[in-house]
DNA sequence: GTCTATACACTGATAGAC
DNA sequence: GTCTATCAGTGTATAGAC
């Protein structure tokens, strides 16, 4: 009962340090950018000394880095229902379903990626060529046989890939805009489920995916 | 025939100027990003002296601002086709067409403007709660009046007016991650061409905007 | 109108006491 | 492991010669 703080924790401080300033870092790079934003906003927001942070991240891009590392394997976990589908009306809209709720949880996240891929993928550049590209040439196959299949249109794989991506990680890109059109309010979650059941109907109309139920 | 060179430009060598750091800047403010961008890098790329582009442009601001208002109005310029259209198969086709084609012809422009607008648009707050609200607001109109006409199926409008945005601005915004899972190849004019035409059958057949000739 | 030289502020990173 | 004080480098902006 004195002041033994040791094995109250045992190594849980650096991980709870990393963590308060990972999800900092998140935020400040979503809103100003890797060049707009400063260690020092990190630091007061995470709140933490400036020096600490540069003793668990020696440099600002290394933490940058960890950064859009972490959200690239948020963004590839959401392909697992793709991949355990069916067909495609049950795997393309739980993909969408997932993306969705992604772009609702994570929107500094999918802005970080965003920002990181506009600015022609400074730090991830080798993800893309491996991971990604792997990724997608699967889930083209995958579409591929379910065309030939007949249980969708012929349309080409990756457009469509492009498409369910920009759809859907645009309700966080461009939160802002839309919360402004939609009068300055952040959207409800009504408006969440209404906007999820106009991207699936829509995409699933598009690509003959759904079934002639209405 | 002496060194008089007063009457030949008149005026011209401001506007000249102008346009030779706007060209620089909307390209620099693409690549890195409001706060990643530099006055020497972009005074380097357009040619003239750093000195010169304070001349021109007070300050870093009202550079970055007068170039995020020039991408404005291109990209509602684009909003005429939507208008002048018969119906929707017709007026999206054509939104869809010049949508794509400023993806194509101004890449960094659309980034500036993503950029800008995921930073919560510090600079064209204004804009977007009054042109793009009313825009918007008699877009979506139209579309509500095509689908009261039975000649598409009911769709929110707002929600199809996002995907059009998001699908299009995708190939400008995401052009460096397309291009690597493109074999690192910028897409050809037949990829172009394939592209557009994926869009369009998607977003008509799942709208029921699509006559049935295929 | 144009350009060189420079002032002033800020940022990433570190040294060194605790 | 933590934090204060500080350095070196860079950036915007401007003064002033031409």
């Amino acid at each position: 009962m004195t002041n033994d703080q040791r094995p109250k924790k045992r190594q849980g401080r650096r991980e709870e340090n990393e963590k308060l300033i990972l999800e900092a870092a998140e935020k400040v790079f979503a809103e100003a950018g890797f060049g707009g934003a400063t260690m020092q906003l990190i630091a007061d927001m995470s709140g933490l000394p400036k020096a600490n942070l540069h003793y668990y991240f020696p440099t600002k891009e290394s933490l940058y880095r960890r950064v859009v590392q972490d959200i690239f394997q948020i963004w590839l976990q959401a392909a697992d229902v793709f991949d355990a589908a069916d067909g495609p009306e049950e795997g393309i809209s739980a993909y969408i379903d997932a993306k969705m709720e992604i772009s609702r949880r994570h929107p500094a996240g999918s802005k970080v990626w965003a920002s990181e891929v506009m600015h022609r993928a400074p730090v991830i550049q080798d993800y893309l060529e491996t991971t990604l590209a792997e990724w997608t040439q699967g889930r083209a196959q995958i579409i591929e046989r379910w065309i030939q299949e007949g249980r969708m249109d012929p349309v080409n794989p990756n457009h469509l890939l492009y498409m369910l991506w920009a759809t859907t990680q645009h309700y966080a890109d461009f939160s802002h805009q839309i919360d402004t059109l939609n009068g300055g309010q952040p959207m409800s979650d009504a408006q969440w489920e209404e906007a999820k059941a106009s991207v699936k109907q829509i995409i699933l109309r598009g690509i003959g995916a759904l079934k002639p139920t209405n």
